[in-house]
DNA sequence: TATGAATGAGTGTTCATTCAT
DNA sequence: CATGAATGAACACTCATTCAT
């Protein structure tokens, strides 16, 4: 049977539910966020948002996947753009430089990224699925980078290349964090002074 | 009306309320968690609960303001013990090396902790309260240790004295994070490998 | 305007969905199955099942209908291919012990009627209209029944026909509920033995 | 820590809350009741009547449980008040002449009671409980009677005692059934008509 | 006619908080 | 002070029905 709507428009619908969404839950985090809001604020009645998701949790999960997606894309831009090791790390301290969790609407967004990590915590299946995932994209595609920075000789031989790969991106974590919750955190200088300290320590 | 029962003994029963709900946070989430949780956890009746808290969110902030007030005794104590801005900062390092957010309690701990600083974000009061409170325990008594160490050349000259603190902070966040939600996360080994960043950063 | 598509073709989609309605108001109960159960199960679109009845309720007053109509055709067959009241009334039991409410599909169809009957004790309307019905087709035909037999002296004068009329449903109902709710119930036996209280009754 | 209502304090509120269920179950079915109908029937709040009962099915069930109890109770009071297994049948019957279907408040029990035995029927454990149940209290009981009697030549010895206190109660099941569904069944005429066949089968 | 997306009133259930005892 | 029964606002989710295509 032939739909009656073409997949283009519910694609576009489930994208405004996810959009609307991702604004109520940074406005009043997951749980105190109501479906209500999300159907006050996206225009979208009760019953066709259920049509689309089958929960809540099921939405923000969703929005939890689409952003992994859109910063592995982003990733994977860097490694076809950019090809000595030392340029790509630089380039991907540069995508955090440019996203700025300092302002809207990228706080807001790693406000309930990093609300859902927590939060998925409690569900091991979840959790362990996010590790997994944060392994390859995070972890697997650094320290490729790093590989080949070593072996041709770009960068020093004596760093753990796993090791340096979960430094950097708690690195990245802890000035997104401290920028989400410190409005006076100097986020683009602190990320500087920690790409100039990681780049020396990698040379 | 003089009081029937000691302070002691309010006091007491009030750590117990409050080790119980950390536990009962930690185990599902601040919302998620309820009075009752508590009250079978710490067998203490609802309506006593009341009389030492006004709300649960009382509770979460009491507990965290406890939270804190461990931490700055901590920092005082490494401040008080060491003398040299260099040794100094090795023992802040020293001291979350040794609070192991990696394993029970300190885990749990922590994700409290972070959820509590997110969850606080949407309340301005609160979230200013902290921010404050943060820009003195931390920021503060670790400008004042690099402060001391760069009049008395134990440390460059070259760095911004509050943007080395921040970036110190964020990147035991990071690191802190990334233990909570990463259970493979070899968070020694990064924190030491921070460590050695930072300290030759510093010199 | 002329009808687009045949009267037979209507039917014949009309009967799908009441067949599909049975199966799913089997399963579930009338109240908890959906519409678009029926949908799943009759590979019909909700808005096709619409065109053919205006609500949910209207498909299981029809089904039930349809159910009281192939009854009744039953006992004008007994009445018509039997000519004295004793095989009469053996064979209208005959038609139940036959009919076996102990297996699928009987069972599923004696628990919806059943169900439906009770589910219009609270429509006046509906209510009223099934016990006139029920006079008629059921208790009409056996009083019939009975006073031929009386009046050519096949059966006893003893009795009053109404009630004897009233008796024997209430067996059937009897004996057919039992073998609703109890797996184990002796259907074929009980109703043998109240067919032999019964005719021995009217002799 | 000592109750702070009494335990008679409980189960008179218990009591409350089925009386008003009964009442709002008979006058619109399981399904259609909403809890706020017994809200506002009982005048006990929402979540006093959560504290009683988990959940609407819940007060269903326990509903169904006293009724159960009662009968027991009525069938074992017959027992030990009569000695012979004429006049114990006798008196069996006796008991559903005397509770009246036909009438409120019998009727809507009765409904109410039919109406879950047939719902049961979805939740294999529940109707495997029932099941049982009636096998002891109804069958059990009914066919030591008999076999009392066949014992001591009070009945014939021709009869299967099974099978025969099955008919019994599929009798009085009929004979009720017909009453709730419909107001011109002569019950007790044909209740009485049931226990004449029926005693002087088992002569 | 057929389709299935949209609607929104309605439901069972939860839980922070209160307060009589 | 302690207790736990009572309260009721709030919420996620369902589903019969409608209607634009």
């Amino acid at each position: 049977m032939a739909p009656i709507v073409s997949d283009e428009y519910k694609m576009k619908k489930k994208k405004q539910i996810l959009d609307s969404a991702l604004i109520c839950f940074a406005e009043k985090g997951y749980q105190l966020a109501t479906i209500d809001d999300i159907v006050q604020h996206s225009g979208i009645s009760k019953g066709a948002i259920y049509n689309y998701f089958k929960s809540k949790e099921e939405i923000y999960i969703e929005l939890m996947n689409e952003n992994t997606k859109e910063l592995d894309k982003d990733i994977q831009e860097v490694l076809q753009t950019y090809n000595t090791a030392p340029e790509r790390v630089t380039r991907l301290f540069d995508l955090y430089l440019r996203n700025k969790p300092s302002e809207s609407p990228g706080k807001e967004k790693f406000l309930v990224y990093y609300e859902f990590r927590l939060f998925s915590m409690r569900d091991e299946g979840l959790s362990d699925l996010l590790q997994e995932r944060k392994k390859h994209i995070f972890i697997g595609n650094l320290v490729e980078i790093l590989k080949e920075g070593q072996e041709n000789g770009e960068l020093s031989q004596d760093f753990n290349r796993e090791l340096v790969a979960n430094t950097f991106w708690s690195m990245i974590h802890g000035a997104t964090l401290s920028t989400i919750i410190d409005k006076d955190f100097p986020y683009h200088e602190v990320l500087k002074n920690m790409k100039a300290m990681f780049i020396s320590y990698l040379s």
